[in-house]
RNA sequence: GCCCCGGUAGCUAAGCUCGGUCAUAGCAGCGGCCUCGUAAGCCGCAGGCCGCGGGUUCAAAUCCCGCCCGGGGCUCCA
């Protein structure tokens, strides 16, 4: 059975720009051989078959009508486009249907372009992101229904099936609807996130409150959103996070560079993979160019190594970046604090690899690599889930590699199982936090890439001289940095709720240490311990508000500061300190007082901050000295 | 993009249903008192285009329309 029906590809678009290149057809318009652009319309791909008539065509008029008060948009291009069918009505009545069309709409005060019939045309095409941006309706002629709008019916279809599975430590593989998830709250959690996209009560996520609270983070309502302030302290523990995935990733073995963050839209290499996402980008004109902005650091690490001259000596290659910033255009209703923005740093680290094997074993660093990354920034296995990616055909070949990878994380796993690859890889994996709202997100992942070598004409030299393809890892060890502070601060609140203490790990503390003069006569007293402490490279600082010493207390408190020292006649006399230890007298009043010396608290401090970065507070060491930035 | 909720002092909110001494409170800030031993000391002062624009009305924070901004949800997620 064949229908017999006008087609049409309707794109709602931020611009389109064409040029005729050459007639097709000997009937084809005359036209100027120009450079056309039409900005913030619907493109109208449209494809008249055998047996179209004027009719049909009022009728796919008066169905778009309708889609376009919906969107609120009143510009249309009509665009001859024959691909759609290989049914295709005479030149002539198409072109007959295509004009009737054109005055009809113009009728009904649209605002309507038609690009020429007969031509080959080149066109550049932005669609806007909503999920009513790109629709396909096909019309038929004695239907009474206008516009028949099959977009997610054939997206449907088209989506490959995925089987999600519960793989365990011993390579146990069991379908997700069997498996007895009792002990392992939170990998369910995750499952029935993936699998079913559970609802939420509404609720500002805990680490929204906390982060704007202890002023670290905060939203710039003079920004688009997704792109936040960070105060002093955010800023410190942000630059503290960043310094220590890029030590660790140097260490791993990581080329450090640095690359722009805009790219031309036309570039010949980006090109074709950018157009397949026009809508998730940053769009920036510079004179008559436009260009996006990065949304990971594939594009210029790809595009420096294309120039690179690499032998299979210096393989794997690794070569490494601190994006900040990495940009995605994140559907507005879809931005949610730290955990997903539009702005963000996240750290991308690739590996050029020779073949599979190298691959693999390079795979296994990298897994290790994450895992030590997220636990310095106070993250265990506990603490979050993991989940594995793959095609059936890979699984079957790469059974035990993949076995391997689950026992070395030592929890079962959720799989999903492709059967047949969609995307540019065979293999894949990430951590995913779950948070307070039982929402999942990805941090530490990495990815093996069978596609962008070719791509981006990245090659390396064999032993025989020959050029080869390599095998591309694209590895994030921690996430995006802002998304580590999120499962931070989420975590704490946890605690929290379970009775604890929350606090966050001593290195990354803004203030680790907070002195508490008993009265204004201890000022200098207090000053020069502090001075003291500071000296051994330990964050301090000291209350000489006019406050009470109780008071000063409960705000150290809620500043979640790791220690507080009191100094009063008692300390000066005997020269020992009374350390209130957050971790065993925070949660509640009336916590025990440690007693101990100065060398022992900085040697304490030291021992529990070996290995990591280090920097000063940027805050004056005086509370009464500093603003207050939020609340 | 759609739906829901919200926008009142630096922050958090009450007031809005039922229009009229309703412009309030707490915290923060400033001033003063207090000189304190492990989670909030006392008193005072100052602080506001009640998101923006229009409308209804004798009268609008309050009712109506439009817009802007934010959050959450949905869709989506290389």
């Amino acid at each position: 059975m064949r229908f017999i029906q006008v087609k049409i590809l309707q794109l709602h678009s931020n611009f389109i720009e064409y040029r005729p290149v050459e007639k097709e057809i000997a009937s084809a318009e005359e036209c100027e051989e120009r450079l056309y652009r039409l900005e913030e319309l619907v493109v109208l791909f449209t494809c008249v078959e055998k047996g179209d008539t004027p009719e049909t065509g009022r009728k796919a008029i008066e169905g778009i009508k309708e889609f376009l008060d919906k969107i609120k948009a009143r510009r249309i291009l009509l665009y001859p486009y024959a691909h759609l069918s290989n049914s295709l009505a005479s030149p002539s009545d198409a072109l007959n249907v295509l004009k009737e069309m054109e005055s009809y709409a113009n009728s009904l005060g649209i605002e309507t372009y038609r690009a020429p019939f007969g031509w080959c045309k080149e066109f550049t095409i932005s669609i806007k992101g909503h999920p009513l941006a790109e629709q396909f309706r096909s019309i038929l002629p004695g239907e009474e229904k206008k516009g028949e709008l099959v977009s997610k019916a054939l997206k449907a279809e088209e989506k490959i099936k995925s089987y999600w599975y519960i793989i365990e430590p011993d390579g146990k593989l069991i379908p997700v609807e069997d498996y007895d998830f009792s002990g392992h709250e939170k990998l369910r959690k995750f499952a029935n996130y993936e699998i079913s996209k559970m609802r939420a009560a509404q609720q500002t996520p805990p680490h929204v409150n906390l982060m704007r609270r202890l002023e670290l983070v905060d939203y710039e309502p003079a920004s688009d959103p997704g792109n936040f302030r960070w105060y002093p302290k955010g800023r410190l523990i942000k630059s503290l996070m960043e310094q220590f995935v890029t030590e660790k990733i140097i260490a791993y073995g990581g080329m450090e560079v640095e690359t722009p963050i805009m790219y031309d839209l036309e570039h010949p290499a980006l090109a074709n993979y950018l157009h397949r996402f026009p809508a998730r980008q940053y769009i920036l004109k510079s004179d008559d160019k436009e260009f996006f902005l990065r949304f990971s650091a594939c594009f210029g690490q790809f595009l420096m190594l294309h120039d690179a001259q690499i032998s299979y000596r210096q393989l794997p290659l690794k070569i490494y970046e601190l994006t900040r910033y990495s940009f995605r255009r994140e559907k507005s209703g879809e931005l949610s604090g730290l955990r997903r923005l539009r702005g963000f740093t996240m750290p991308d680290v690739h590996a050029i690899c020779a073949d599979m094997d190298q691959a693999k074993e390079e795979f296994l660093k990298r897994f290790q690599l994450s895992i030590e990354t997220l636990e310095g920034f106070g993250l265990s296995r506990e603490d979050y889930e993991l989940a594995v990616r793959f095609t059936r055909d890979f699984y079957q070949k790469n059974r035990d590699f993949i076995v391997s990878l689950v026992s070395r994380f030592g929890k079962p796993a959720l799989v999903e199982m492709w059967d047949e690859r969609f995307f540019y890889f065979v293999l894949k994996w990430e951590f995913n936090f779950i948070d307070n709202l039982d929402k999942a997100s990805a941090l530490s992942t990495d990815q093996i890439d069978i596609e962008n070598a070719k791509r981006y004409g990245i090659s390396y030299i064999d032993e025989k001289g020959e050029s080869k393809t390599p095998l591309i890892l694209h590895c994030s060890p921690s996430g995006a940095i802002e998304r580590d502070l999120y499962a931070m601060l989420e975590k704490a609140y946890m605690e929290q709720k379970k009775g604890r203490a929350p606090m966050l790990p001593l290195w990354l503390s803004p203030i680790q240490v907070r002195i508490i003069p008993v009265t204004d006569q201890f000022f200098a007293e207090a000053e020069k311990i502090a001075k003291r402490i500071s000296s051994h490279n330990i964050r301090v600082d000291w209350d000489d508000r006019s406050l009470t010493m109780q008071r000063k207390i409960r705000e150290a408190e809620m500043e979640w500061i790791p220690y507080t020292v009191v100094i009063g006649q008692r300390e000066i006399e005997s020269e020992v300190l009374s350390v209130r230890d957050r971790r065993v007298s925070g949660a509640k009043r009336g916590g025990e007082i440690r007693k101990m010396r100065l060398e022992e608290l900085v040697a304490e401090i030291k021992e529990r901050t070996k290995g990591k970065p280090f920097k000063h507070l940027s805050l004056p060491m005086r509370l009464s000295r500093r603003p207050r930035f939020y609340g």
